[in-house]
DNA sequence: GCAAGGTC
């Protein structure tokens, strides 16, 4: 019996090859330079057969449209790419590998297909499988079913092989088909009926992908949430405690104490509560919470984890991060980079990969840490793509420099960390009472910092505290009643637009970085220091496709998302293909119908906001950046970096500008506060800055008891019925308020 | 000249 295996990829196809054959096979090339023909024979179910194991790059079949309509843009109606019949090619630089399996395929018996064990690894199966049958058309095809790479399920998997399971390939199939339509679609609608906007490159692409799309709403959706922002004034009261030490050359030690209200947006009822601190003047200890905790050392280290935190910690972007893993892999420093494993089978070998590393004059001493004892197996995550472990080094690599090397440091260090044990401190949770109002402070002594030490991106600080009794009474150093403004939300960063799309199942962990580079590509967006912000022709798109009444938002994770549990539905066996093609292509369709009769309204939308964009630039230069368009807030306007966080925003909208970043609560401190004056410790509050609506109007007395006037305030909703009275004299009065029950 | 999904 001759057998053709074929793996999805050419080191997939010499692992399996090393492990059927015990390492003992011969090779010979193929016309591809990566993929070789591995000989040697094999004892399978049936018996003892002469195998060939080959490997793929990935899909063999591209898919397009039939006819002149996959060229012609002009000549056809966009409604029949809905309908217009698709076909399946080899594109050319795939043409050796296909050619090398049908020339394999007719010297075999059987053709057992090893590609990976998720949803595309059956597609591509199904593929080999129909090329392979246009050869010999009654080949018998096995399907291999293997969940690691290590030699028992390889042997079992060899040894019980299952049939292809057409229902995932019908899933692919179905999903590739849509792609293409709906993506040719709308953006060839997008493109020919916005050219007019763009004079300076005919040939600019507006795309349309269902993933793209939601990619770009979810940087817009924040954009306009910072737009929109409005901020909002709150009261907090600040209390701290001052301890001196021991040692009188020593600092001594300061500790800021929460509010547990943490802030309250209604002034008067905030003055309630900061009148009951003052009044108690002290603060008693009520309650002290101490005990052991840890911080946990991280899980192994999957794809879209590795872009969440190295794109944060290195400051590089996904898709470059995956760019430099896919290098190091090629070179044999680090495990395959694409994996959703988060946990490593139970006989993986990491002593000798830590013994590697031993010798790296800047972690190798944490190496050795771990291979002389201190070594503790990894965590185990809840996810396994049962075709890849997570990623990991591979062998000790000295050669790198630049972003290489940061990215091979960065896998080394979360390799070592997770074989290291949790950091171990102590925590102390202090709560005190002061009137009617409860503070907490939180101490923390680090006892063991343990995979911390290598793992340098997690940080955990300690915080000293004095050491506080139940009932310890102590008189603050501070306490004031502090103003602050709400802030708008930040744009955002890489690492939380892969967390976006990552919850909302926009794109898979090997794509997900393509996606973002995409709508950088397309100028639908661009990346100011780690920010994005979008560009006009984003916001333009987004808003106006907002606008348009349809079935289903095209800028929304919804649609792709119902495509994700359609596909599952399909594999499960609960939706039939024809159905889901079938519903899909006529939602889309209608809607498309929809999008090209009211396309006004987008047209709209680029006007309003490249007029505005326009306008903003002070005229002239709207014709920057490529493309011909404005962009809006980038630096290529010579405006500037953060040029578009004031620039004209809220222009005729009575917003705020300059809303500041982290200016949160330190008003109100100024005028008088703080003096320390008066009754000693504690030191007077800060006068609370009174404004005309807020002041009270009434009769009567003040705490200070001096010449200052005072009036008489009933305030029944903020004070629980309570009258309580206020010291208006703003240069010379005491500035406090007395309770009168 | 369009998509998203594999992989090098």
């Amino acid at each position: 019996m001759r057998v053709l295996c074929v793996a999805e990829k050419p080191s997939a196809a010499k692992a399996i090859a090393s492990i059927l054959s015990q390492s003992s096979y011969t090779i010979r090339p193929t016309g591809d330079d990566h993929v070789k023909n591995y000989d040697f024979t094999y004892n399978f179910s049936t018996g003892p057969a002469s195998v060939v194991m080959t490997a793929l790059k990935g899909h063999l079949l591209e898919l397009s449209f039939e006819g002149g309509i996959n060229k012609s843009w002009y000549d056809y109606p966009l409604e029949d790419l809905f309908f217009t019949p698709v076909i399946k090619t080899v594109s050319n630089h795939l043409q050796p590998i296909a050619d090398n399996l049908k020339s394999e395929v007719r010297r075999a018996d059987v053709l057992f297909i090893w590609t990976d064990g998720d949803r595309e690894g059956e597609a591509i199966g199904g593929d080999v499988a129909d090329l392979c049958r246009s050869v010999k058309p009654n080949i018998t095809v096995w399907r291999a079913h293997f969940s690691s790479m290590l030699a028992p399920a390889i042997h079992s998997a060899a040894r019980n092989h299952i049939e292809l399971d057409m229902k995932q390939v019908e899933a692919v199939r179905t999903r590739s088909e849509l792609d293409l339509r709906i993506g040719a679609a709308y953006t060839r609608l997008q493109t020919m009926q916005l050219k007019g906007f763009f004079t300076m490159d005919q040939r600019k692409i507006i795309s349309y992908g269902s993933c793209q799309f939601p990619t770009l709403g979810f940087v817009v959706d924040r954009y306009l949430q910072v737009e929109n922002f409005r901020p909002e004034q709150f009261w907090k009261i600040t209390m701290t405690y001052q301890q001196d030490r021991e040692q009188p050359n020593e600092a001594p030690l300061n500790t800021t104490f929460t509010w547990r209200r943490n802030h309250l947006f209604e002034h008067w009822t905030s003055f309630i509560c900061f009148e009951s601190c003052v009044q108690a003047r002290t603060a008693t200890v009520t309650n002290i919470k101490s005990k052991a905790t840890s911080k946990w050392k991280p899980l192994p280290l999957t794809t879209v984890e590795m872009q969440k935190v190295a794109c944060k910690v290195l400051r590089l972007s996904g898709a470059r991060i995956m760019s430099i893993a896919e290098e190091l892999y090629t070179k044999g420093s680090i495990s395959y980079p694409r994996t959703e494993t988060d946990q490593f089978d139970q006989g993986f070998d990491f002593m000798s990969l830590i013994n590697q590393q031993t010798q790296d004059s800047s972690w190798g001493e944490y190496a050795q840490l771990l291979r002389d004892g201190e070594f503790e197996r990894p965590r185990f995550g809840k996810n396994n793509d049962k075709a890849h472990p997570p990623i990991h080094p591979t062998s000790y690599d000295s050669s790198l420099t630049g972003d290489n090397k940061r990215v091979y440091e960065f896998i080394v260090r979360r390799f070592l960390g997770c074989c290291w044990k949790n950091a171990l401190g102590h925590e102390t949770n202090i709560e005190v009472q002061m009137g009617e109002e409860f503070f907490d402070a939180k101490g923390l002594v680090i006892l063991e910092r343990n995979y911390l030490e290598v793992y340098t991106y997690d940080k955990w600080n300690g915080n000293e505290v004095p050491e506080f009794h139940d009932g310890d009474v102590f008189t603050p150093a501070q306490l004031n009643l502090e103003q602050g403004t709400t802030t708008a939300p930040k744009f955002l960063t890489e690492s939380d637009l892969i967390t976006l799309m990552e919850k909302n199942e926009i794109g898979t962990d090997a794509t997900i970085a393509e996606h973002i580079q995409k709508i950088i590509d397309r100028k639908y967006v661009f990346k100011e220091t780690q920010y994005f912000k979008p560009l006009t022709l984003g916001i333009a798109l987004i808003t106006g496709y907002n606008q348009i009444d349809l079935e289903h938002s095209l800028s929304k994770p919804a649609l792709r998302r119902q495509m994700e549990a359609d596909l599952k539905a399909i594999c499960e066996g609960s939706k039939s293909s024809l159905e889901v093609r079938n519903d899909s292509i006529r939602k889309y369709s209608d809607m498309f119908s929809h999008l090209k009769c009211d396309f006004r309204v987008i047209n709209q939308s680029m006007e309003a906001h490249f007029r505005e964009a326009e306008d903003n630039s002070n005229g002239g230069d709207s014709s920057s950046g490529g493309g011909g368009f404005f962009n809006r807030g980038n630096g290529n306007n010579n405006r500037g970096a953060g040029g578009n966080s004031s620039n004209g925003r809220g222009r005729g909208r009575g917003r705020g500008r300059g809303r500041g970043r982290g200016e949160t609560a330190t008003r109100g401190s100024g005028r008088g506060g703080n003096t320390g004056r008066g009754r000693g410790s504690p030191s007077f509050p800060a006068r609370p800055n009174t404004s005309t609506n807020d002041a009270p109007t009434g009769t009567k007395l003040c705490y200070c008891n001096k010449d200052c006037a005072t009036r008489k305030v009933n305030k029944n909703n903020a004070n629980r019925g309570r009258s309580f009275y206020v010291c208006p004299v703003v240069d010379s009065g005491c500035g406090f308020f007395e309770w009168i029950d």
